[in-house]
DNA sequence: TGATAACATGTTAACGTTAACTTAATTATT
DNA sequence: AATAATTAAGTTAACGTTAACATGTTATCA
């Protein structure tokens, strides 16, 4: 069977005896058809399997009412939170979401974002981390009037807006946490050179200890040995696990960890359940996100909750702000606050 | 500032003086031009910010090189593994992927479906939970010629191909497994009236019951009291804990547990220590999927692990030929093998 | 009754790109 | 030196849709 072309408005209008611009109003269901027209035009309509071509579509109008969203950790729950949250802000004013995954690499990124504007999204949502080759593209993208909203990552450009949780701060506040709870010896899980919001948390971190004047001890602040995105099902358990291990076998060991997420959290607590302490009597430990799981870890665990669901309903609604006024407004930043969730890998 | 209508390739020919043809050339990077021309062209794309318009393009040539995957449950870690298997097969063959996420209802399957298709995508994966309106609409599809690989999922159709793991063997060993250290009275939590995936381990499960000659007690099957999906917030997690609670009130407690999935024995093992119980001792507990929390559970926990990354990769490949192909083949049929992981949550 | 509004269609001309073809100059081959 | 092959362009005509405008036809109103 030879390829069948797919039937176009053209094919419609002829088969029902009408003008495409006919077929194409009862399609998009605007200006005036008789009921007697638009039926016969409906049934050819099924009869030949008829598609609107999106492209031409797009073409012609000159916006295809969709939006990029490019995340890079997609297994976090609070990544998917976050894309529901885009997708349903989005939705309601009439436009689709596709989603890009980047996980690794400036590459990566690279390729998700050009595949997002080759199809001509209306504009960006990146929530990736930080990189040199995928930032200059971005750049490159932003400078070619497409329009762009990042969530919790670095990125300067007058055109850019930009959300985030205070993630300093929700870093401050679990230290401190631990610190009022009376301890002076606290390791950090989770520390990475690429810098991002992992970062911001090991700064909050150490500006607890230095405002409660604990001499940093930089032996307990520890992250994965190597750039391990690169290395496949390597998992951020996986890092709260050897990390912990790592701490564990210092001369002296910490009496409190504050890992970076709730999943290396996990990762620590196995390790040190393994070396027959307590939690927390023996050592307390702080994640970070609050994923659902985390009330079903044994013991529950004390962790940073940050509001996904908001920072995804922002940067839709700054992105469709952007999308439909070409106005060039101020740049816009929020910087939403998180909370502390005390539960019993602390107390 | 008046909107800045986005340069094309004419005005970038125009700039520099040859025909747009000549520029997109340059930009395709195919056909003769001279080094001379090829950079004054390239200078020109730079300076005024030229990016290629990718409706027009596909428009042009009748296909996207873009593969549209529609995922119901994101937050599950084999669904990223899935994602990332047919983005590595797609991008090897210079296919890119968006990703649609459908977690609730016919509505957003069609939303999401209606959105791949509008943007021309050369091609489907669709690996939603099955139901009625999304089916009827992606039945519309495939009559329409769009080329559609399903996973794990019911769909007939002579012009889709089908992967998925053996749920129903994988159920049955679980369920062996259980049996043959001697437990007589097993729970299953998880089950649902939609089917799928989680019907087939049920499915399984009974079957091992049978063939051992236990009696089903219908008290030991629980799920979600109601359309769970509807419920925001609502998690897998709590699916477990909850039906676990309900099993533990029953008069005679089962002594073993198959849980629908890794996260909803983890929701199970929570509610097991609660009561203070132990695990195995008191009850044993096998999940499904393998997650990679699996090992970090207390115990760690005996599940059935399915090979995500191959039903991806292979589901990508079936896509890809029939994208390529358009001999309409005998439909392809995948079932592929689960393997048990025995941890400590049984032994 | 004539004027106006609402309805029902048709016509035309893009939208920005590229496949297919043509032309012309240069280089290689016999 | 004549012919063929290669290189470097340009020209034309779609791809399938819709905005904008044009043209009737029927209902509504003063």
């Amino acid at each position: 069977m030879p390829k069948k072309r797919p039937a176009t408005l053209s094919d419609i209008a002829a088969s029902v005896g009408v003008a495409p611009m006919t077929v194409s109003r009862v399609v998009n269901e605007n200006g005036y058809v008789s009921e007697q027209t638009r039926e016969k035009v409906l049934q050819a309509i099924k009869d030949l399997n008829y598609r609107r071509n999106g492209s031409a579509r797009n073409l012609k109008r000159r916006c295809t009412e969709t939006v990029g969203l490019v995340l890079g950790d997609i297994s976090n729950p609070y990544s998917t939170e976050l894309a529901n949250a885009v997708r349903e802000t989005l939705s309601a004013r009439g436009f689709s979401l596709f989603i890009c995954i980047s996980e690794h690499s400036a590459k990566e990124d690279i390729a998700a974002l050009g595949a997002l504007v080759n199809h001509s999204v209306d504009g960006l949502i990146v929530a990736t981390r930080s990189n040199k080759g995928g930032d200059e593209y971005l750049r490159e993208i932003v400078e070619s009037n497409v329009p762009v909203v990042v969530i919790g990552r670095d990125f300067h450009h007058a055109d850019v807006d930009f959300v985030s949780t205070d993630n300093l701060n929700g870093g401050f506040e679990a230290t401190r946490h631990l610190i009022d709870l009376g301890h002076r010896r606290i390791g950090f899980i989770g520390a990475t050179l690429g810098g991002g919001s992992s970062l911001k948390r090991l700064q909050g971190y150490l500006k607890a200890l230095e405002q409660y004047k604990i001499t940093v001890d930089e032996r307990l602040v520890t992250g994965p040995r190597e750039a391990i995105s690169e290395v496949p099902g390597y998992s951020t358990e996986r890092i709260g696990y050897e990390g912990m291990k790592r701490l564990l076998s210092l001369p002296e060991r910490p009496t409190a960890i504050f890992a970076r997420n709730d999943f290396t959290a996990i990762g620590a607590m196995t390790a040190i359940k393994e070396a027959g302490l307590k939690i927390p009597e023996d050592i307390a430990i702080v994640g970070f996100d609050d994923i659902p799981l985390a009330v079903h870890t044994a013991p529950s665990l004390t962790t940073v909750r940050q509001p996904m669901r908001l920072q995804g309903k922002l940067a839709a609604e700054m992105l469709l702000e952007r999308i439909e006024n070409d106005s060039v407004e101020q740049r816009r930043e929020h910087v939403l606050n998180c909370e502390l969730i005390i539960r019993n890998s602390t107390v």
